[in-house]
Formats: structure tokens, C-alpha cells, sequence
DNA sequence: GTCTATAATTTGATAGAC
DNA sequence: GTCTATCAAATTATAGAC
């Protein structure tokens, strides 16, 4: 019994990931997450009180995917520019994955931005935001790097890793028409790291 | 009449922009663009005869909103590296005003991709791509700038220049909790500019 | 746990008076 | 053009049998 009432959590949760993540909360109909996951609305209702409870547990699942590499890149240890080759790659290969997620969470956050505070706290991400702060500030003193505002540096670094996948839809009509965007975001990640580090490399 | 008629629409436009940039097509109700628009739901149904209707004519105009920058930007004859500048420069001025712009065009394309195909006709691009390409692959090829896919060169250019905007209400509570993002986002289009010169200048 | 049937609400849209 | 009142459809949620 236990065995089956995991099978169908998963089957639900499977549905409502791509539902949520590709109509939003107010787009998405119990009925049709109920379909994708082969049981009825009741039944449904019966895992998850309500779509809102539904959607809570996949948002916060969802933003845990988008966090995690940022906290990682934070904590990291190692010297600077392994660093920036090791986030972009790790985001890459979460993107290629999940490409709807950032716009996903983006979304949501600003229709109900409380929904993020709830989460702020759960990914500790504070302790390794300074060391990394200190690492890239120390990085310019020494001449290492050129000058640049720490946090502007790890903006970059998300933007040119997350967006390109965020904005597909899009993009792939202007600039790769016809192509194959999949295997050019594939091999996207060493490009980026070199950008930046090309950008910032004295 | 027509004063009155025209001044009507302009309020029930400028109520919908906002709402349907905030909650999206499925979020939004028509009620409460009747209310910010100061009437009721049936003469905003008087003059826009549905949800959908009216929520195309908004979808189409901030769709150019976002396109028409890198129109401007392919199009433009000047040098490479003014071009990138200019860019950056006009990208922060219109994602300053309509930050929401992005994600909105982005979910409501990935929910319904029909909706670009039918505006990608309206905004011509296709010719200034195949100039600045061609502007680009020079400048690698008189060694003024590194090798990099003109594509590239372009995405990367639109993510840092968009997404910051774009990743506000997530990425404010990261980086720069309890700052002032705003100043930081005004000032950021000359920074973004050397950032990517930096990275691609021999 | 799983289903059918139905209640309860929300919401886009219209009728009709002024 | 603008309003009040109301309809019709869609959708979340629950009751109750098996």
C-alpha cells in the first residue's frame, strides 16, 4: 500500500511539475494535472488539499534547483577562476534540464512576492556570499583582476548562464532560426566561463 | 465624444498593461482592470470585446518594446564597438521603465508559441543580422576583436543587459538585500558595456 | 485508495435601461 | 457611452459509495 501511494504522489508531482512550470498557478487546471498523472481530480484532492498546497511543494522544489548552484559557487573553496568555470558549468547542465524553472520562479515571485521571502531562509546563502566577496575583492588588490563590484560579477556570471536558456523561446527564433539550439547551449558552458574570464583577466 | 473615448481606452490600456504584466493572461481578471481602469467589467467589455482581444493588443505592443532595441542595434551602421554601447545604453533605458516586460513576453510565448510567430513577420530583423554578423566575423578577421560566434557575441550582450531587470525580485533579495538596486541598475549599462569589450578586445 | 456525482465559487460575457 | 443585473461556462473542492 505504501508502496503505491508513493508511485502515485510521484506520477502527481511529475504532472504538476510540467503543468505548473509551463501555465503558471493561475493557469493550470487540477483537471489536467489529474490527467497527465493517470488518476482523477478527486483522487487528487485527496493526495494534495489544494492546488495551492499542490503548487507550494513543486515552487519550492523548483527554486531549490535555481538556488543551489548559486550557494555552491558561494561556498566553493577553490581559487577564483575554477570557481567561474565551475558554476557555469553546473548551471548549464541544470538548465538543460530544467530550462522553465527561471521563469518559472521568476514569475510567481513577482506575482506573490511573499512566496520567496518563506524560502530566503531555508538556502543559507549569506556566509558564502562574503567569502566569495572577500576572494574576488582580494583578487583585484593583488592585480589578478580588473575592478569590479563583487556582486556585479556574480550577476554576470548567472545572467549569461541562466538567460540564454530562460529566453529560448524567444531567442531561438531571432538568432538560430532553423538550427539547432540544443547542442549550441549544450557546449555554451566553457564559452562562458572564458568570456568572463577574458573580460576580467589583467 | 471622441476625447472621452479615446481618454477611456488609454486608462483601460494602461490598467491592463500593468495587470497582465504582473499576473499574465490566465492570472488577470477582467474585473480588476475594470477597476483600475475606473469602470465596470461591461463597458470594458463595450470596448474590448474579450480577455483576449485586449490582452493581444498589450501583448503586441510590449512585444516590441523588447524587439525593438536589437533591431535597432542590427540595423545600426556605426563601429562595432559604439554599436555594443549604444545597445546596452537603449536596453537599460527601456527595461528601467518596463522591467516586467521580459518575463512577461517569455511565459506568454512558452504558453503559447503561436503568439511570436505571428509577430516575428512585423519586426524586421533579418537583414541588419546578416550585417552586423558580417561586421563582426570582419572585426575578428582584421584581429581587432577575439574570435567568437556573432550569434554569441549577440545573446551574450542581450543576457546582461535583460536579465538583471528581468531577475529583480529574486536576485534583490540575493545580492543586494536592503540596497539600493535601482541606482545600481541605472548606472549598470556603461559597466556592461566594458565588461563585454574587455572580454572580446585584443 | 479510488471512483462518480455534485456542490460552491469564480469569472468572462451579455441584455437592456438610461 | 455607461451603468445594473444576470447568465452561462469553467473550475476548485467535497460527499459518499465501493
Amino acid at each position: 500500500m505504501e508502496k503505491k501511494l508513493i508511485e502515485t504522489q510521484e506520477n502527481i508531482l511529475a504532472a504538476a511539475r510540467t503543468i505548473f512550470a509551463k501555465k503558471g498557478l493561475a493557469g493550470a487546471r487540477m483537471q489536467e494535472i489529474a490527467d497527465a498523472a493517470g488518476i482523477n481530480k478527486a483522487l487528487l484532492h485527496y493526495y494534495y488539499r489544494s492546488k495551492e498546497k499542490l503548487f507550494e511543494q513543486v515552487f519550492e522544489e523548483a527554486f531549490k534547483k535555481l538556488v543551489g548552484p548559486l550557494a555552491a559557487f558561494l561556498a566553493d573553496d577553490s581559487e577564483l577562476f575554477l570557481k567561474i568555470r565551475n558554476i557555469c558549468t553546473l548551471y548549464h547542465k541544470v538548465m538543460a534540464e530544467y530550462p522553465f524553472i527561471p521563469n518559472f520562479i521568476i514569475n510567481e515571485a513577482s506575482t506573490d512576492p511573499s512566496r520567496i521571502l518563506k524560502l530566503l531562509n531555508i538556502v543559507g546563502i549569506e556566509e558564502g556570499k562574503k567569502k566569495t566577496a572577500m576572494q574576488i575583492s582580494e583578487a583585484i588588490e593583488t592585480g589578478k583582476i580588473r575592478p569590479i563590484d563583487p556582486r556585479e560579477l556574480i550577476l554576470n556570471i548567472i545572467s549569461l548562464s541562466i538567460f540564454p536558456f530562460a529566453s529560448r523561446p524567444i531567442s531561438e527564433q531571432f538568432l538560430y532560426k532553423g538550427e539547432d539550439m540544443d547542442e549550441v547551449l549544450k557546449s555554451r558552458a566553457n564559452r562562458v566561463s572564458e568570456f568572463i574570464i577574458q573580460s576580467i583577466q589583467i
